[in-house]
RNA sequence: CGGGGCGUGGCUCAGCCUGGCUAGAGCGCCUGGUUCGGGACCAGGAGGUCGGAGGUUCGAAUCCUCUCGCCCCGACCA
C-alpha cells in the first residue's frame, strides 16, 4: 500500500487525556480515536493489527478442534434470568427495552446463550465433547473506564465453552486451552505468565489467569522467580517476613498502659519504640451479618478475599464505628482480642501463631496492652488471612522470596463445573439411557489487551516496537526523496519484490522530508524499514530493525530476502 | 457512588484571579517558492457558537447558578 493514500493520522504531541503509554501511543500513532468514555474507534492501523491477532487466535482454536460460531450481542432478558445472572450482573450490564417494552441486554459474555444452544440440541453422550467459540464484541458498563484500551465498555473477546461428560473430560479441555493460550500468546510475541487465580463469582474449581507484567495493570500477582510460584494476590500465600525485633522472653501477663491519642500502628511504633511486627492489628469485620475480630501482625494487610473464603462468607464488610463501640467497648484505634471472645469470633492470621508478649489495644480508649500472647491470653482460630507482600518468603522455596507485580489480564480459563448446565437444565443421555448433566468450562481472551500489552512491553521514546506477528505492516520502504527518479524507481522495485515475497509492505511515497517519514515509521512501530537514499548509486540500501535500531547496508537485490528471513525468524 | 482535575481552531496550550478593542501562540492544514538522511525555511491564507443553558452587568472566555462531557485516585471489576 502507498502511505500517501492511507489514513494514518499521527500526532506530534501527546493528547492530554492519555496517561498510560499504550494509550498515548495508540492515539499518537493514529491507531484509535475515542468516541466516548471507554468506547473507541479502531482506525485502519488498529484494525489491521487486531485482525492479525484474531487470525492467530482463530488458527490456534481451530487447531485444537474448537468450532467457531457467531452469536447475538443483543440478548433477551429471559436467558440471563434463567441462570440468575440478570440480577447478579447489576449495573455492569447494559440493559435496554425494545418497542414493546421487553427487556434486553448487551452480552458481557455468552455462557447462557451457549448453554442454551447446547440444551436445545445436544441429546446424546455420543455428541460430546464439544468446544465452541466466538470472537465477538462484548459490552460491559464499567463504573470507570480507563487507560485507553485496557478497561473499556465495548471490546472484542474470544471466548470458548467446553461441554464434557466427565470431570476428566473437562480436565482435558482445560489443558487444551491452557496449551493453546500459551501458543497464542507466544505467537503474539508477549512475555506472560500463567497464574492460579481466585475463581470469584464464576464459581468452579480451577482457574488460571494469563497475565502480562506491566505498571499499567490493575491486578497484583505474586511471583516466585526460582520456584515458578505464580498466584493472583487474592489467592497467593507466603511465609511472612520474620519479626523485626525478638519477642520479650518470659511468661508475662497482659499489662495495660496509657496511650493518649495513639490510634494507628504507626503511632504505636513511635510511641512504644517497638516495630510494627511487634504490634497486633485488630480489625472488626462483619461476615454474613456476624461480627468477627480479625487479628494480623501490625505490618500486614487483611485480604478480604481470603477472609471471606476462610469463613465461607459471601458478604463481608468492615464494621461501622457504632457497631465497634457496641461490641468492643472502645473505638477503632484501641481494640484488641483480650476478653471479648464471648462477643465476637476471634480469628488470627497464621503469622501470629507462636508469637509472645505483643502489643494490642485494650478495648478502652487511649489504652493498650503489652505482653499479650496469642493462645494464652486469648484463643483464636489460626487461618491464612494476610495479603502477600513483595519480599515475603516463597511458599515453595525456603530460601527464596516472592515479588508482587502489577499485571494486565489477557486471558482467563475456568472450570465452570455444573453451574450453567444445571441451572439451565442441560442434559444428555448416557450409554445406559440415563440423563446426565454435562460439565462445562469457559475460556476468554481479550483481543485488544494483547495489542495494548504488546505496546506496553515493547516501546521506546519514539513509539511502538511491535512484534512482527501483530504489527499492522511488516516492512516500510522509505525513499529519502521520492521526487528523485532513481530513488522512486528503486523503491518501487523493492516494493514489488516485497509483495512477491508475501511481505506485508508499505511504501512511504509521501512528499515529506525524510525526518518526518522516519519519525512516523518509528511511531507506528513497523518492525522493518528499508531506506532508499544516497547509497543507491552504489546499489546499496539500508535495512533498519525497529526493535533493536540495528541498521545495515545491503545490496538492493538482497534487501527483501534479508527482511523476509529476519521477519519469519521472529 | 465518594474525592480531585480539566473543557478556548485538528493537536498542545496562554488569556480567566483583577470583566472592556477585530480572542492569541506553537504545531498541523491550504497556496506559491526554496529545500530534501531524523518532525525544514520564506511569503500568503483558511479555520474558533471560548462544552451547553440560564443569570449578573452598559459590556462575559473571564463573575454566579445549574448542567453535560472527559481524565485521574478510591470503591467496583464473569
Amino acid at each position: 500500500m502507498y502511505w500517501s493514500r492511507l489514513f494514518i493520522p499521527t500526532l506530534r504531541e501527546n493528547p492530554a487525556e492519555a496517561e498510560v503509554v499504550s494509550h498515548q501511543l495508540l492515539l499518537r500513532a493514529g491507531y484509535i480515536r475515542q468516541l466516548a468514555a471507554g468506547i473507541y474507534n479502531y482506525l485502519f492501523l488498529a484494525q489491521r493489527s487486531l485482525l492479525k491477532i484474531q487470525r492467530i487466535v482463530r488458527e490456534e482454536m481451530d487447531a485444537m478442534g474448537a468450532q467457531e460460531m457467531y452469536l447475538p450481542a443483543l440478548n433477551p432478558a429471559e436467558v440471563w434470568q434463567e441462570s440468575g445472572r440478570w440480577s447478579v450482573m447489576g449495573d455492569n450490564m447494559f440493559r435496554l427495552k425494545d418497542r414493546f417494552g421487553r427487556d434486553l441486554c448487551l452480552g458481557m459474555t455468552h455462557e447462557e446463550v451457549m448453554t442454551g444452544i447446547a440444551r436445545g440440541e445436544l441429546r446424546s453422550y455420543k455428541q460430546l465433547p464439544q468446544i465452541w467459540y466466538q470472537i465477538q464484541t462484548k459490552f460491559r458498563d464499567e463504573p470507570r473506564p480507563k487507560s485507553g484500551l485496557l478497561r473499556v465498555r465495548q471490546f472484542i473477546m474470544k471466548d470458548s465453552y467446553s461441554f464434557d461428560l466427565t470431570p476428566e473430560g473437562l480436565d482435558a479441555a482445560y489443558q487444551k486451552h491452557h496449551d493453546a493460550y500459551c501458543r497464542i500468546f507466544d505467537r503474539c510475541g508477549l512475555d506472560y505468565i500463567a497464574v492460579e487465580a481466585h475463581s470469584g463469582a464464576m464459581g468452579g474449581s480451577q482457574s488460571h489467569e494469563f497475565m502480562v507484567v506491566s505498571d499499567a495493570g490493575e491486578d497484583f500477582v505474586a511471583i516466585g522467580r526460582k520456584s515458578g510460584y505464580r498466584a493472583n494476590l487474592e489467592k497467593a500465600v507466603s511465609r511472612a517476613k520474620p519479626p523485626a525485633a525478638p519477642d520479650p522472653e518470659g511468661d508475662l501477663h497482659p499489662e495495660e498502659f496509657h496511650t493518649p491519642g495513639q490510634k494507628t500502628i504507626e503511632d504505636l511504633v513511635k510511641f512504644t519504640g517497638l516495630p510494627a511486627t511487634s504490634q497486633m492489628k485488630s480489625l472488626v469485620m462483619v461476615a454474613d451479618g456476624k461480627p468477627v475480630l480479625a487479628l494480623l501482625r501490625g505490618d500486614h494487610q487483611l485480604s478480604e478475599t481470603k477472609f471471606a473464603g476462610a469463613l465461607g462468607a459471601s458478604d463481608v464488610r468492615p464494621a461501622h464505628p457504632a457497631e465497634i463501640v457496641d461490641w468492643m467497648g472502645a473505638d477503632a484505634g484501641s481494640l484488641g482480642p483480650v476478653g471479648i471472645s464471648d462477643k465476637l469470633r476471634l480469628i488470627a492470621d497464621s503469622a501470629l501463631q507462636g508469637r509472645r508478649n505483643m502489643i494490642c489495644g485494650a478495648n478502652r480508649n487511649d489504652y493498650h496492652l503489652k505482653n499479650v500472647t496469642p493462645g494464652e491470653d486469648f484463643q483464636p482460630e489460626y487461618l491464612d488471612l494476610r495479603q502477600v507482600e513483595d519480599g515475603d518468603g516463597d511458599p515453595l522455596d525456603p530460601e527464596a522470596t516472592l515479588e508482587v507485580r502489577k499485571t494486565v489480564e489477557i486471558g482467563h480459563i475456568f472450570k465452570l463445573g455444573y453451574k450453567y448446565s444445571e441451572s439451565m437444565g442441560l442434559r444428555v443421555l448416557d450409554e445406559h439411557g440415563q440423563e446426565i448433566t454435562p460439565i462445562m468450562g469457559s475460556y476468554g481472551i481479550g483481543v485488544e489487551r494483547i495489542l495494548t500489552c504488546a505496546i506496553e512491553l515493547f516501546h521506546d521514546k519514539d513509539g511502538m516496537a511491535l512484534p512482527v506477528s501483530i504489527a499492522p505492516f511488516t516492512l516500510v520502504i522509505t525513499p529519502v526523496n521520492y521526487a528523485d527518479e532513481q530513488q522512486k524507481a528503486a523503491a518501487h522495485q523493492l516494493f514489488d519484490a516485497a509483495k512477491a515475497a508475501g511481505l506485508d509492505a508499505l511504501l512511504d511515497d509521501r512528499d515529506e522530508r525524510p525526518g518526518v517519514k522516519f519519525k512516523d515509521a518509528d511511531l507506528v512501530g513497523i518492525p522493518y524499514r528499508i531506506t532508499v537514499g544516497k547509497k543507491l548509486a552504489q546499489g546499496i540500501v539500508e535495512v533498519v530493525e525497529r526493535r533493536s535500531r540495528a541498521s545495515r547496508d545491503i545490496a538492493i537485490d538482497d534487501a527483501v530476502a534479508w527482511v523476509s528471513a529476519a521477519a519469519s525468524g521472529k
